[in-house]
RNA sequence: CGGGACGUGGCGCAGCCUGGUCAGCGCGCCUGCCUUGGGCGCAGGAGGUCCCCGGUUCAAAUCCGGGCGUCCCGACCA
């Protein structure tokens, strides 16, 4: 391919709209342009790199025995109103009406319709298992869109839903897709973690999230240092040594103290000259089965996840001020457990406490030597804080640390759920109705591009895995108007392509400075000089973007060096 | 959705506080010459409703009000 022919906008100082560095080398390097926000151009760099991630999943995704699919864009409201989602989805669904004021959406996501596609055309388990996977533009409202396409709210995205006779089947299946996430995301080149999921409502301890380690990861995980557990922060648990009931109250019964206008953990700690590890903090949540307490340690974060889990709620948010004066009697800052009516849920480490210091429920007011075990009527005692990095692991005890990850790869067990909620059944062998068994697995696509990204740059520009590259060998004439020079870089040019390689001849009328840095900026794998000082020789000048390493190779043997190079780079 | 910042030729920015002397700089782009191994040099040139609407004023990029857009932080830690 010649350069020249190509729209490749390439910018020479970073874009101010773009803080992460896969955004910023994204536009720089003319791949994509925004149109609004969180909505992107690909142009054709960006869409080259972008095939290639597809490329990648695709062969993955068939070999595991998948079959691809394309499901439509725009979806119909009575689908996702028979699945109830219509409701619950919220301001992240895309709504709007047809001319017939029929409501639609643009697809989030695809379990409803390729549901309906099945219960459509399957009746038997003779039909079954079935894995069926679709690349496609997603649209989601996103709240807020950011990092370019690390969280855009058009994107794409490779979804695939799996369907089974039976539970065991379902599972086998989602071993098999473990697999290929994994080979998928290797042959990305791609440093990543596999971490245990919060599965959420629907039940089941099977999802798993693949992350790619990266500072600009808007997820957190919790890895252990020694054995291979690792899971999502919000998943991850929080052992305690043993089975602790609550520590026996020290001393006398609890007693109020006037705190003015102390409220914050910080503010109740230095006024009573203790430790956020002594308190008690108590944060009111409402949720769609009334409002609870949640009671927790001052050092100590709550997680809602497992709250949320523990109640077997949906929503849940923290009670606004006027609410909490309501149900406490007293400002924020000084609601307390003890004597509130409300259901309490205690996360283990603060019902262990021999003595805290606690809110009064009285405004100015705290009370301290509050034994939990005494002084509260708790409801239950469950783990509902977020580890930190001082927590040990739950599996082997060891040291976790605390890392950031992106989210490019997500496998779930639905189990029935969408079969139950659009009725998708099979007759076994026996005759009998049955439930289909379910589940999804998704990808980022698009973000995987990014995420390479924020992997492989340094200050020159992006420096891409021969798998993603969007072109493998760049190729630069030192000067056109060298006639010999022009003839031989045409000739290889046409030489690699002929032997499939990919290389783009940079043909511009520039100074060989503006073409190294664009070649740098694109992030190609291999570079490839010719001009007077190499013919000289009889050779060409071979640059590896990513060691930095150059070596001159002989003409004729050049095309061999290359091949070798670029195979061994896609399959090591 | 809450907080903050920003919006000036294609891109990056200055000017705004202290209204007029203001539409400017760098990059990019066009023409010519020169140059050709890391974003050359010289000369000439094109290109802007200063986000939009309204207001104040003799006068608004600049002050005021409203809107729109974009980015950042947060959206649990009482």
């Amino acid at each position: 391919m010649f350069y020249s022919r190509l729209l490749i906008p390439t910018l020479k100082e970073d874009p101010a709209e773009a803080e992460a560095v896969s955004h910023k080398l994204l536009l720089r390097a003319g791949m994509i342009r925004k149109l609004a926000s969180g909505i992107y151009n690909y142009l054709p760099l960006g869409l080259r790199v972008l095939r290639k991630v597809e490329r990648v999943v695709r062969e993955e995704m068939n070999r595991a025995g998948a079959q691809e699919v394309l499901l439509p864009a725009v979806q119909p409201a009575e689908l996702w109103q028979e699945s109830g989602r219509w409701q619950i989805y919220g301001k992240e669904l895309l709504r709007f009406q047809d001319r017939h004021n029929r409501d639609c959406c643009f697809g989030p996501t695809h379990e409803e319709v390729i549901t309906d596609l099945v219960r459509r055309e399957v009746q038997s388990y003779r039909q079954l298992p079935l894995n069926l996977y679709q690349i496609q533009m997603k649209f989601r409202d996103e709240m807020r869109p950011r990092f370019g396409l690390i969280r855009g709210r058009e994107f794409l995205m490779k979804d695939g839903y799996s369907f089974h006779a039976s539970e065991a089947d379902a599972e086998a299946c989602y071993q098999d897709m473990y697999t290929a996430y994994n080979r998928i995301f290797q042959r990305c080149g791609l440093r990543f973690k596999v971490v245990e999921a919060d599965s959420g409502p629907i039940g089941g301890s099977f999802s798993h999230e693949f992350m790619v380690l990266a500072e600009t990861g808007e997820d957190l995980l919790a890895s252990c240092l020694a054995c291979d557990y690792a899971a999502n922060l919000e998943k991850a648990e929080v052992v305690v040594a043993a089975a602790n009931p609550g520590a026996e109250p020290l001393s006398a019964a609890p007693e109020e103290v006037p705190t003015p206008g102390v409220r914050t953990v910080e503010e109740v700690a230095a006024f009573f000259q203790i430790t956020p590890r002594e308190l008690l903090k108590t944060l009111i949540y409402e949720t769609e089965k009334g409002p609870v307490a949640v009671l927790l340690r001052g050092d100590h974060e709550v997680n809602e996840v497992k709250v949320k889990n523990l109640l077997g709620v949906t929503d849940m948010t923290l009670a606004g001020a006027g609410r909490v004066r309501e149900l406490t009697n007293a400002e924020v800052g000084f609601a307390g457990p003890v004597g509130l009516h409300l259901p309490i849920y205690a996360d283990q480490a603060a019902a262990a406490l021999a003595e805290a210091v606690t809110g009064a429920n009285k405004t100015g007011h705290h009370l301290v030597r509050v034994n939990p075990r005494r002084d509260i009527s708790i409801t239950q005692v469950a783990d509902l804080r977020t580890v930190t990095a001082q927590d040990p692991c739950p599996r082997c005890g060891t040291a976790l640390e605390i890392l950031r990850g992106i989210e490019v790869g997500h496998i779930f067990k639905l189990g029935t759920k969408y079969s139950q909620a659009l009725k998708a059944l099979f007759l076994d062998e026996a005759g009998q109705e049955q439930y289909i068994f379910m589940g999804c697995y998704g990808i980022g696509v698009s973000r995987i591009v990014a995420a390479a990204i924020e992997q492989g740059h340094d200050a020159q520009g992006m420096i891409f895995p021969m798998a993603l590259a969007p072109f493998q060998v760049g190729l630069i004439p030192i000067s056109l108007n060298d006639a010999a020079t022009k003839e031989k870089a045409l000739e290889l040019h046409a030489a690699l392509e002929a032997a499939g390689i990919e290389v783009l001849l940079d043909d511009r009328d520039e100074r060989p400075g503006v073409k190294f840095k664009d070649c740098d900026l694109l992030g190609l794998p291999l570079r490839v000089v010719v001009g007077p000082r190499t013919l000289e020789k009889g050779a060409a000048e071979v640059r590896h973007r990513r060691r930095g390493e150059i070596v001159m190779v002989q003409l004729e043997e050049l095309l061999s060096y290359l091949q070798e190079n670029i195979c061994q780079e896609i399959s090591g």
